[in-house]
RNA sequence: GGAGGGAUGGCUGAGUGGUCGAAAGCACCGGUCUUGAAAACCGGCGUAUCGAGAGGUACCCAGGGUUCGAAUCCCUGUCCCUCCGCCA
């Protein structure tokens, strides 16, 4: 969410940023809003107060009249009257804050001022590419012919189990897929100050909303049939950033670094037709995810740190990628600045996101109510969050089958890996 | 699944219908003292929101209710703790 004060106090050039992310704030309403907001506000206000007041007054003014033996009905009447007038003023103004707290609480982050302008990835801009696409002198398959030549990789079993877009991993695959995931759990932890931790893959609407996945964007994600209102995360940003909801963490604790290694679980509503083939797009997959949370005047740095450890991944495992800034209709909902990496996937001679790392500033902060104290003022103010995927591990996985692939179908496995392979150099 | 107990400010913890936005201690900030520090003493110190300001309003887990008036009484829910049972 945005700062109130600021969309009340400049709509006019808010706007006109928002509009690089293609979303159109309707002033004219807003200022209409809020001028009733200020009239309801006043009245409901005033009216509390008085209501407060002979209330106070009203111990002292029965106490007397029942002592002169006087009737007190009268006095209870006056009491019964401002309750009422009062009652109402306050359900007028609770409905209009509701219309206002919905308005706002839709509208996306401002984009940094370096964002560019666009309306989708084919306007996001390349920052830097790594490593040379390798030449192959036999004709490559891809992760799909792959895994059907082993035997190692089946979405027709996961077909059977479930439905369309799942997975099943046998062997040396299934291995591969774990060995990743300690891999980059590992390098995070013990290379880039990442303390790993561990959360539950079922969250709640409250913590949905603090990252903003809701209210906007129910339609991605699993809802549980449950009375409770449960949901699968979608990502593990959801419960990780949610660990400070409500939370004022010490200046001497900042930075907080987290990775954690979560399934993510997407309904991919919309998306129908799109990447149906292999592992690029699945309701169920997994993620290892960096999270951390910062002063504000450190954000803007930490991102491109934020980046670098995503890359180490892909630089360890010698894949090539290249980076990208996102243009402003690509941009998240929360997000104010997002760098996707692309890795190389020869199979599709070209290169494919496999990590997304964005700056929020405080816009989940706020809603999130996640604060740190500042020693300068003594007070509790906002955090800024960060995150990013530090890799997807399913794309990371095919991305390695793809660039590894040998002649006979077999699968050389990085040298960094080996390790978490028992020393085993190739699959199949 | 059964039986009890609890949720109050950054923390601990008092508070069973009006004088409570809330005692006290700790922590923190400012000052006095000191060569410096500690101790001691004095003062300050919740959050959000509206307002130019004075000041107002809301908030004692959440949501309802009773009452002229609720941290306090009633109902529902959530979470935590203890005991019993079951269980990976």
């Amino acid at each position: 969410m945005l700062d109130p004060k600021l969309v009340r106090s400049e709509p006019e050039s808010i706007a006109e940023k928002l509009a690089v992310k293609g979303f159109t704030l309707e002033v004219e309403k807003l200022k209409e809003l809020e001028a009733i907001r200020r009239q309801l506000q006043d009245k409901a206000q005033s009216l509390q107060a008085e209501r407060n007041a002979y209330a106070k007054s009203m111990g002292k003014a029965i106490g007397e009249a029942k002592a002169m033996g006087e009737d007190i009905t009268p006095l209870k009447a006056k009491g019964e009257e401002l309750k009422k007038a009062c009652v109402l003023a306050e359900e007028d103004f609770g409905e209009l804050q509701n219309q206002l707290e919905n308005y706002l609480s839709g509208i996306p982050n401002i984009p940094d001022a370096e964002v560019p302008a666009g309306n989708d990835e084919d306007d996001n801009i390349e920052i830097r590419q790594w490593g040379e696409p390798r030449q192959f002198d036999f004709e490559v398959k891809d992760h799909v012919d792959l895994g059907a030549d082993s035997g190692l990789l089946d979405f027709e079993t996961a077909a059977k189990i479930t439905g369309s877009r799942f997975a099943v991993m046998r062997g040396g695959i299934a291995r591969l897929h774990r060995a990743l995931v300690q891999f980059m759990l590992d390098t995070h932890q013990l290379e880039h100050g990442y303390e790993e931790i561990n959360v539950p893959y079922v969250v709640n609407r409250d913590s949905l909303y603090g990252t903003g996945q809701l209210p906007k964007f129910e339609e991605d994600l699993f809802k549980l049939e449950d009375d409770r209102g449960f949901y699968l995360i979608p990502t593990a940003e959801v419960p990780v950033t949610n660990i400070y909801r409500d939370e004022i963490i010490e200046a001497d604790q900042l930075p907080v670094k987290y990775t954690c290694h979560t399934p993510c679980f997407r309904s991919e509503a919309g998306s129908y037709g799109k990447d149906t083939r292999g592992m690029i797009r699945q309701h169920q997959f997994e993620k290892v995810e960096l999270v951390q949370f910062v002063k504000p005047q450190d954000s803007t740095e930490v991102l491109e740190q934020l980046v670098g450890h995503a890359e180490a991944i892909l630089q360890k495992l010698e894949l090539p990628y290249k980076t990208v800034i996102l243009c402003g209709g690509d941009l998240g909902f929360s997000s104010a600045r997002t760098y996707d990496i692309e890795v190389w996937l020869p199979s599709q001679q070209r290169y494919r996101e496999i990590s997304s790392c964005s700056n929020f500033r405080d816009f989940q902060a706020r809603r999130l109510k996640a604060r740190w104290r500042n020693p300068e003022t003594g007070k509790p103010e906002l955090l800024h969050t960060l995150n990013g995927s530090g890799l997807a591990i399913g794309r990371t996985l095919l991305a390695v089958m793809e660039n590894y692939q040998q002649a006979d179908g077999s699968i050389k496995i990085p040298d960094v890996l080996q390790p978490y392979m028992g020393g085993q150099t190739q699959i199949g």
